[in-house]
DNA sequence: CACGTCATTTGGATCGATCAAACTCTCAGA
DNA sequence: TCTGAGAGTTTGATCGATCCAAATGACGTG
């Protein structure tokens, strides 16, 4: 284990003082140019690097940005592919990314309230925002930097920067394209209404048939299972539809077990092993904008308010469907 | 935003010394009871929690364990339950996960040389370990704490803790369940030759065949895609198999298109949305043996030199097949 | 009653960086 | 020649915890 490197180690053997390297290295124009190339090649000669602790205590700054990893409940999320875009990002502007889990909003609080005490992350990116979401106004009202992927669904939760996906366009275009394809009646699987991204997906594809004065009736909540969306897709089918425009690729599976016109949402794995055609989300711009926001705010910089993106339809076949007589 | 609490307004509050507050929380057994107890009073009425960069500054340890985020590839993996489980387990133990990326081992190595300078990991936890595995060998000759899921696969590599999934006995394991079905001809899809994980999941389908005198002639190496799978499949099935145990649900995806009895490996969400049989990794548990390597390491205490766990067979009905007729 | 022992508590130094303020030159202008 | 400004560099203090060595106090013993 090579010995630690101190900034004074650099300091003699550049043969200036320990400010004088630390200027260098974070105020590089107030040095004489002739001595800042003695002290950076000093710096490559040592294998010099500033230690993160040091540098905290006397800054409070600690370069680390907070994320909670969440439960994978079906797998058939998103997160994972957004966390390594967060991880990659953060990387490029020198932050580092910490994890922590937690069961529920108040318990999530409390990590974040410890972690502030103990690591203290310079910022925070919360995901799966919802109604009345008191994480977001917990951190707002203490005005720690943060952002959220996904945008305040409530009123009360404005006014924080956040990135999302417009889950409406996404369906209003899978439902032209379906459209498109010579369907009239499209259906629509959503989950209970109430759920801030639920509804505004579902607002997408009744907006789509509005605008075609065609019928907006045909719609059903679900739990977000694939049996419940098969179940869904059932009844939409024999109520008229053709086609099927899903909240989720998890419904959308059990909707494919009913009818092969069916979009999904998310884009997942899944989607891909079974040939669903589906909303993809720009999950690694996403990431990067969330970190953009995150430390503009922290550099002091002026932040744009919130960022939304599109998704993109990823069309396919449907490779796989339903078995008739499942053997073995 | 709370004025930091420090571990001098906790003494002057409790009326005592720093050091004695510090004795309380690291050493409590020398700290007299009803002087603890004042102590412990302070510290909760004032809220206080030790600054994560002070104490490293002092004692060298940074309660972070350093984990590389894979690429997430076709999605049909098993990283983010692992890594979730780690962030758990690792609370339990007050530490904390510190992500990093990395496109290679070399570039792994480097990213690890520079957090080692900077945040100063207090151990690592590498995934992915494969034969000649630079990464294992480099944390090993500077004596560095570290623990791989994944056993070294290399005889240089040898010597350090680990924890592993047993892939042979899954496979013989998946071998035996279709054994028992009735099949005879049953054949193996893995990967190319020379992947420590694949001739180990080859060898259990083989050992398992072998123990009942059957032919184990019937294999073919992939390149892991669904459609390679699909392809070996077809001239196994060509060549008399009836059933097939794959390396991956990957693969398996594609062999289903050929014949229902395949059992794949990882059982990923894939697996659960198409009713494939698949070989399920206790994630949960490596993920927490990792943590107890890597803290018992880290405290002094005597560590298993590895842990070797079981899969667990998960058997389904294939609720999706090859769709014959694609519409739409 | 002085003294050693043990349990408990304390003050000062320290980890490695940055902040704030002071210092040294050099050079232009009075 | 002296002064002042400005560029460039240095010194001392500090962040909050723990290490170390030493002080304090209670108690039993010869």
């Amino acid at each position: 284990m090579a010995a630690k490197v101190t900034i004074a180690d650099v300091a003699r053997y550049a043969n200036v003082s320990r400010q004088t390297v630390s200027n260098v290295l974070n105020s590089p124009e107030v040095v004489k140019e002739e001595t800042r190339q003695r002290v950076l090649a000093a710096v490559n000669a040592l294998g010099y690097r500033v230690s993160a602790a040091a540098r905290q205590m006397r800054t409070g700054r600690s370069r680390l940005l907070a994320v909670r990893i969440e439960t994978t409940q079906d797998g058939m999320n998103v997160f994972d592919r957004f966390l390594h875009g967060l991880t990659e990002s953060a990387a490029r502007s020198d932050y580092r990314v910490l994890l922590y889990t937690a069961t529920d909003d108040r318990s999530e609080i409390d990590t974040i309230d410890q972690l502030l005490g103990e690591f203290e992350p310079d910022g925070f990116v919360l995901t799966s925002t919802h109604h009345g979401d008191a994480r977001a106004s917990w951190l707002a009202e203490r005005d720690l930097p943060f952002v959220t992927f996904g945008r305040p669904w409530g009123a009360s939760e404005a006014g924080h920067p956040w990135v999302d996906v417009d889950g409406a366009a996404g369906t209003e275009a899978a439902t032209r394209h379906l459209l498109g394809d010579g369907h009239r009646r499209i259906g629509f699987i959503g989950w209970e209404a109430g759920s801030g991204v639920g509804d505004d997906r579902r607002a997408g594809w009744s907006r789509a048939l509005a605008a075609e004065g065609l019928d907006t009736a045909l719609t059903l909540e679900t739990d977000g299972s694939p049996d419940q969306g098969r179940a869904a897709a059932q009844e939409l089918v024999e109520r008229g539809a053709t086609a099927l425009v899903c909240v989720s690729d998890s419904v959308a599976l059990g909707a494919l077990q009913v009818t092969p016109a069916v979009v999904g949402f998310d884009d997942t794995p899944v989607a891909a092993a079974i040939g669903l055609t589906s909303l993809g989300q720009p999950l690694a711009e996403a990431a990067a904008r969330c970190v953009e926001l995150l430390t503009d705010r922290l550099s002091g910089r002026p932040t744009a308010p919130h960022v939304l993106l599109s998704p993109t339809l990823v069309t396919r076949k449907p490779t796989l469907a339903i078995r008739k007589d499942p053997r073995s």
